[in-house]
DNA sequence: AAATGAACCTGTTTGC
DNA sequence: TGCAAACAGGTTCATT
């Protein structure tokens, strides 16, 4: 489901909700996620007062006074809300935290792809599934020269470079697909035949459509919704992601569908060499 | 070393 | 209509 401008929005949303809220019931309904959730770890945080609100790549990092963080990933079909507490459950609502204000924290996956766990905060950026993570493209880490000196030689192609999180934070198939028409590549080149304006081009788009994703609180195709449970509305703005044989908004051709990697990759042949 | 494919899951859509 | 196959926003592991 969601890739950097849902999880941001998520976040930018949560802040104002949890910030300076206190954590009285924790609730582990299904511990078989991803990683097997630990009830006695996330129950530390009762009594814990959130100080603030972290994301990274497309993990949220909830910053407690207790030194603890609670670390979530949505995966595919990850839901993370804030509602009374008196509202129904939803299917598949996994972890559902009480808040001192007669709300809750809740964590919906269908497809328990996503992830809940409680880290010391101090441990947060050595912690194994953090690690590795790759430059962020929002702010000025990642440039050209620095994306372009780090693939050298190699011959993996742009759109799955794009897409490994050990090289860049948070971009999915959905933005990969974007940013490349945007910037008027195709998704098979080899990142090592990519001259300096191709990767300038390239990350100056990245940019934009997270920036421009962000702003529209997100791409809602079916399960996606933010902290209040409201849907995104960028998936208007796509350009070609799900649009195979629809007409390219800049050139009017045709846009294709092919399999990159096990993953549905949609471009404009006209637009993107 | 690097790239692809499979696996992990459930729900929805598509095609026969 | 009904059923099965294909497909879905992510990540990680095994296999070429």
């Amino acid at each position: 489901m969601p890739e950097l401008p849902e999880v941001e929005t998520i976040r930018r949303g949560l802040e104002p909700l949890l910030t300076g809220r206190r954590v009285t019931g924790v609730e582990v309904r299904e511990r078989r996620l991803r990683r097997r959730v630990a009830p006695a770890m996330l129950c530390r945080l009762r009594g814990a007062a959130v100080v603030g609100i972290r994301r990274r790549s497309k993990y949220l990092l909830l910053d407690t006074d207790a030194g603890l963080t609670l670390l979530v990933h949505l995966g595919m079909s990850g839901r993370l809300w804030v509602s009374d507490a008196a509202r129904p459950a939803r299917p598949h609502e996994h972890v559902v935290f009480t808040l001192d204000d007669g709300r809750t924290l809740r964590f919906a996956d269908p497809r328990r792809f996503g992830l809940v766990e409680v880290v010391p905060s101090g441990r947060v950026a050595a912690h194994p599934l953090l690690r590795a993570i790759g430059l962020e493209p929002l702010g000025d880490e990642m440039s050209g020269g620095r994306l372009r000196a780090a693939t050298r030689g190699r011959r993996k192609p742009v759109k799955n470079f794009l897409m490994d999180t050990r090289a860049v934070a948070g971009v999915g198939n959905i933005y990969a697909c974007e940013a490349l028409h945007r910037a008027g590549i195709h998704p098979r080149r080899a990142v090592g035949r990519m001259g300096p304006a191709a990767w300038d081009r390239l990350v100056a788009a990245v940019k934009a459509v997270l920036a421009e994703a962000i702003d529209a609180g997100g791409t809602t195709l079916r399960d996606y919704f933010n902290a209040a449970e409201e849907a995104g509305e960028f998936a208007v703005a796509l350009r070609v992601y799900d649009r195979e044989g629809e007409a390219c908004r800049r050139c009017r051709g045709r846009i294709r569908r092919v399999v990159l990697a096990g993953r549905s990759t949609f471009y404009c042949p006209g637009c993107q060499r």
